[in-house]
Parts: structure tokens; C-alpha cells; sequence
DNA sequence: TTCGATAATGTTAGCGCTTACATTGACGGG
DNA sequence: CCCGTCAATGTAAGCGCTAACATTATCGAA
């Protein structure tokens, strides 16, 4: 038990003088208990259980320039979908007795700039990126850093360094081809802002790309930019449909969207998929429940970050990461909304 | 720009060499630059640009004692309402250069012990826990560290420190108290496992609370447990319904749960809210927005972290807190479910 | 016995920064 | 012309740990 009134936390020295050996024999108790007479052991031992000793690890991670940290900077950490990937990310690292550190870039590519200076500042030992789109200022620090790096959440051309994701274009335009084979004409677009956000110009790109495959040319008209909340979604689908009235279905880059647009259908008494089809990305939560059960894209997000911190284990273990470049694929989960 | 070969980066006493000054010079320069001669102060400037200096955050945090750093132990990141938390504190710190190191105890006490030890191991210079529930030695520990701590998201009996959250007994009971008077008999709960979980612990009680007042004794059979996701919210009442058939209202410890019952009911054609009513707890997204639009209890969950990070920093900055613990409320949302 | 091997432990010099104080020179009032 | 004052800068110690080597027994083989 702590002394009540000690001030100081204890140092490895004062529990080595407590224990009548150096330091260095308290670090091997802490490191390899194996090198250290067992009598020794448990005299040191029983010190360091009666003072609660906790090695500093700042100090440590000075000492060794191994400071034990890895961050991950997201766009938005209210994006249930990160959240599940920085879960995944925490799940790996703990057992490597790596703490994360978090940072949120608000979809700016500056801001993540500074974030990373200010955590290779850190000394982090690596940095989990979502997306692909950055300052050319960041990749050339990143690049500078010799640190692991992995862009998540995309398939970058030219990757930093290593990569786990999926294509986010390939996914988008599988699932405009899906409404194209249904025979819906014309096919809306609703989705996020592009800029700094590789994801959604992606997802955009992917769109048109299907279009073009079927003989049809985009339509800008036919295309709305909102947020990622179910209100903006729907206020996007009211004014879609206030300009095109004719339209028949749309494909919304996000879940979160095609709910919205979902619900605005459902005020407005236009039946889905019979009337407008509407096609998610995500599959969410609450995509597999709302009726119609909605027609989405399934990313494995938790895997992402859960496979994101295994490769940043391996690297920083001095293991070889056999796929430096890992696409986890998407699967197009077809329900009742289109 | 940084040379091309160099293997480290510049230190302190690199840029004080090149610039022909002495490291406290350079610091000067670093922290009150009008301390230093004009002249002085430019040469120095110069240096650290073209070397790309940046201070190595870990060895100022063992000189100073200040790690820059400040912890967060939440249950699971996947939870949306957290993650808003989350984002409050990131962006209340962020402006003090204060950065988020982030750990997730899945509702686990003795593994936010866990993560406690391992952050005081890394001198964080505050907590924020979600929660009340804390084993003995974590408050212990906490006590000892002498740093600012937040509880957040409840009103503990016995602080630890600081606390920003709401009454969720009260919020229960008021949402049940609205079930009562609107008439409906029995009213059964479906909660979150109360394990270490003092907010599920606590809504459940205000429940039970609501039902007495109102001279009605809590019946386990019209209760419930299940986990903060739509499917379970669905399973959770599929069996209430299957035991209690005369069940008339629900009163559901999360929004996500009230979904899930609600699609249930629309599944067995049970109208809401005529045959069942259903009433939820925080106000998530899709609270507002599925059909008919669940009435709810909505609480301050961004804000929450954020007056977390703007106590933490006054406390760090030396500034006394005005308001140590700080109930931030609740607000009953009547919507169509209830 | 003598010596090298092995086990157990110790010594020393930093990691890159900050803290607390010391020094230097220039200036102006007495 | 001396000295106190202030501005500008420097010196030295050390934060708590680790890395790399150095030092002691202790013991069995030659």
C-alpha cells in the first residue's frame, strides 16, 4: 500500500535502493525475470509491490525512443463507422501494450497536416490515416518519418505505405449497376462533400462510371452534395425530387443519406422500391431495419482497423508484413429498397 | 527543407549550434520570443525552418512533468453517443495543444483499472471516465494521482473530482412518469446489463422508481436485458411480447433499443402507439426520424465533452473551476411513440 | 591448481529537453 | 566614475529510464 503522505511517485532507483540492488537488476525483474536469482526476484518484487511502482513511461519512452504510441487521425469521430474502425484499431494495439492517440481532422487535409506534425512531434511510433487524401506536405513527413503509416478506408494509387481497405469507387459503381440492371431511369446521386475526402469523390466516381458502362452520361441535375446525417440526407432527397420529379431511383453514398432520403420518400407517399429505388452504403445499423430494409454496400470496418493494428504490430516487431497492401473487399447486401 | 540523408532528426542543441547560440536561447525563441534580441531572434528562426526542428514532446514532458497528454476511458467507441463525447473533449483540448489518448474498457471495471494504471504510467495530466462504476483500487489510484479527473455522463454520489453528465434516474423516471400519465398498463423495460454499468443501473432504477410513485410495484417479468444494438432491441421484445402478450408500453434505456421494439411491433402488426407505446433514452439520429418518431430523452452529449475538456484545461492552467460538478440535464422529447 | 565459461549483478553515459540560477555588457543617475 | 539595474544570453544539473559494457563470483574441465 502507498505511504499516505509520500509526494513522489516512486522511481526505479528508489525501489532499488529499497531492494539493496542497482537499477539495472530492478529493470531485468521488470523485463526478463529469468536473468535474476530468484532471491533476488522476490526481495524486488515484494518492493515494488509494496510502493506500487510503475515504470514512467515517458521517461522510458525517451530512454528508448520507443514511446509506445501509434495515432490515428479520422475525419469525424461522430461517424459511427470509424468509431468501429478505431475499435478494431484499439482491440490490436492493446495487446501489444500500445496506447492510441486520437485526432480529428474535420475532412481537412490541412488539419490533418498539423496532426501530424504535432504526433510525429509525439514520437509516435506509427500513424493510422483514414482515407487518401492528403497535403503533399504530409505524405513527404511521413515519408520522412521511417514510420509504419496505413491509409484505411480506400485503395490510394500511391500508397505511403502500407494500406487496408477496399475500393470505394469499385463499390459504388457495383451498386449503380445494380439499379441500372433493375431498370431504374434515371438514377439520382446523393452524397458528401468531395473535397479533401477521397472516399466520396470515389463513391461519386464510381457512380458515373456505371452510368457511362450502360450508355448513359451523368446528369449533374440528377447529382446532390449533403452531410452525413439522416436530416440532411432527407432534405437532399426533397430537393432532388423537387427538380427532377421524374427521377426513379438514387444511390446515396452513405447510409445515414439513403435513410434520410428514405423517409422524405415516405412523407411524401412515394412507395419504395416500386415508385423510387434507393440504394445505401455502409450497411449501418439501422439499414437491415428500416422498411424497406435498404439496398447497400458492407465494408468490414471493424476488420479494417482490427487488421490495421496487426500490421503495425508486425512492422514494429521487426516482422515482414507478407500484404503491405490489404483490399478486405465490400459486399453488395441486396434488401428491399431497391 | 530537410535534408535528403539525415538519419535523425535535429535536436534542440542542433539548431542552437547552427543558429551560434546557446539551447536557452533557442527555447526563448520557442516560448517568449520577445525575450530574445530581434536579430537574435531571427537567425534562430531561420535555422529551425530550414532544419525542420520540432520539439520532441516526449523528453519536454519528462523535463517539465508535462505530458500534454490527457486520457479518455470510454465503454466502446462503437457507441455513437460516446463518440460525440469523444469529439467534445478532442476538440475542447486540441486548443489547449493538449492531445486525446484514447482507451476503451468494454464496460468492464476492473479493466478501466487497467487502463487507469497504464495512463498514470504515462503521466497524463487529466482523466475523463464515462461512468460512475469504478473499483476501489481505481479510485484509490485516481485519488492518489492528483491530477483532474471527470466523471461524466451520471451524477455520482461520491465524486472523484469533477463530474459533467445528467441525472439518469431522473431521465428514466420522467420518461416512465409520461408512459403513467398517458395511461398505459403495464409497462415493461428493456435496459442494458447493469454490470458495471452504473447509467443502465441507474435508468432502471428510475423506472422502478416512476412505476411506485404512481403505486405500481416493478414486476421482473416485464423486464428485460439485452445489448445497445437494433437487432438485440427487436429479440429483447420479441420475448417480452411473447411472455407479457398484455404488455401496453415499453420503456427502453436506449434509442437504439426502442428501434429495434419498434420495428418488432411493425413486424407483428402491433400499432404504435395505440397498441403498444414505446418510449426511448438519447435521442440518437434515427430517434426523430423512423415512422412513428420515438419519444425520447435527449441529453448533451457533445457538449458534455466539451465542458469535460474546458474544466480540465482551467484546472491545468491553474484557473479554479466554478462549478466542480455540473449537471447538464436532460430534456424529455414527445415525439409519435408515446 | 588454473583458467575460461557462465551466471548474477553493477557502472556509466546519455535520451532531448527544462529548471533555476549565473553571467555579461550597456546604460544612466548620483 | 562608480554602481545598481536591466536586457540578453549562458551554464549546469537532472527529469526517470535504457543501452552497452564492466565487473564479480562460482564452478567444472584441463
Amino acid at each position: 500500500m502507498p505511504e499516505a503522505g509520500d509526494s513522489r511517485r516512486p522511481r526505479l532507483r528508489d525501489v532499488a535502493a529499497l531492494a539493496g540492488v542497482s537499477t539495472m537488476t530492478v529493470v531485468r525483474v521488470l523485463r526478463d525475470p529469468e536473468k535474476v536469482a530468484a532471491a533476488t526476484r522476490a526481495r524486488v518484487e515484494a518492493v515494488i509491490r509494496s510502493t506500487g511502482y510503475t515504470p514512467d513511461l515517458l521517461a522510458r519512452g525517451l530512454a528508448s525512443s520507443r514511446s509506445g504510441i501509434v495515432a490515428a487521425i479520422v475525419p469525424l469521430l461522430t461517424n459511427s463507422l470509424i468509431a468501429e474502425t478505431v475499435q478494431g484499431l484499439t482491440d490490436a494495439l492493446v495487446e501489444g501494450e500500445i496506447h492510441l492517440m486520437l485526432g480529428a481532422s474535420g475532412f481537412s487535409a490541412p488539419q490533418e497536416e498539423e496532426l501530424i506534425r504535432a504526433f510525429l512531434s509525439r514520437r509516435v511510433e506509427a500513424l493510422h490515416l483514414t482515407g487518401t487524401s492528403h497535403t503533399a506536405a504530409s505524405v513527404e513527413l511521413l515519408r520522412g518519418a521511417r514510420i509504419p503509416v496505413v491509409e484505411g478506408a480506400n485503395l490510394p494509387e500511391n500508397p505511403i505505405d502500407m494500406v487496408v481497405g477496399y475500393s470505394n469507387g469499385a463499390a459504388a459503381e457495383t451498386l449503380t449497376r445494380h439499379l441500372i440492371a433493375r431498370g431504374y431511369d434515371p438514377i439520382g446521386y446523393i452524397g458528401a462533400d468531395p473535397h479533401d475526402n477521397d472516399r466520396a469523390r470515389d463513391r461519386r466516381a464510381g457512380y458515373e462510371r456505371a452510368l457511362r458502362g450502360a450508355g448513359r452520361s451523368p446528369d449533374a441535375t440528377l447529382c446532390e452534395e449533403t452531410q452525413l446525417e439522416i436530416p440532411a440526407g432527407g432534405r437532399a432527397m426533397a430537393v432532388l425530387l423537387d427538380r427532377r420529379p421524374d427521377l426513379r431511383a438514387v444511390f446515396c453514398s452513405a447510409d445515414a443519406i439513403a435513410a434520410g432520403a428514405l423517409f422524405e420518400c415516405q412523407r411524401r407517399g412515394l412507395a419504395v422500391p416500386e415508385r423510387i429505388a434507393i440504394g445505401g452504403f455502409d450497411d449501418i445499423d439501422i439499414a437491415g431495419q428500416v422498411v424497406p430494409a435498404l439496398t447497400t454496400i458492407r465494408v468490414p470496418r471493424y476488420r479494417m482497423g482490427f487488421e490495421s493494428g496487426q500490421m503495425i504490430r508486425a512492422r514494429l516487431a521487426g516482422r515482414p508484413v507478407e500484404r503491405p497492401v490489404l483490399d478486405l473487399g465490400f459486399e453488395l447486401v441486396i434488401r428491399d429498397s431497391a
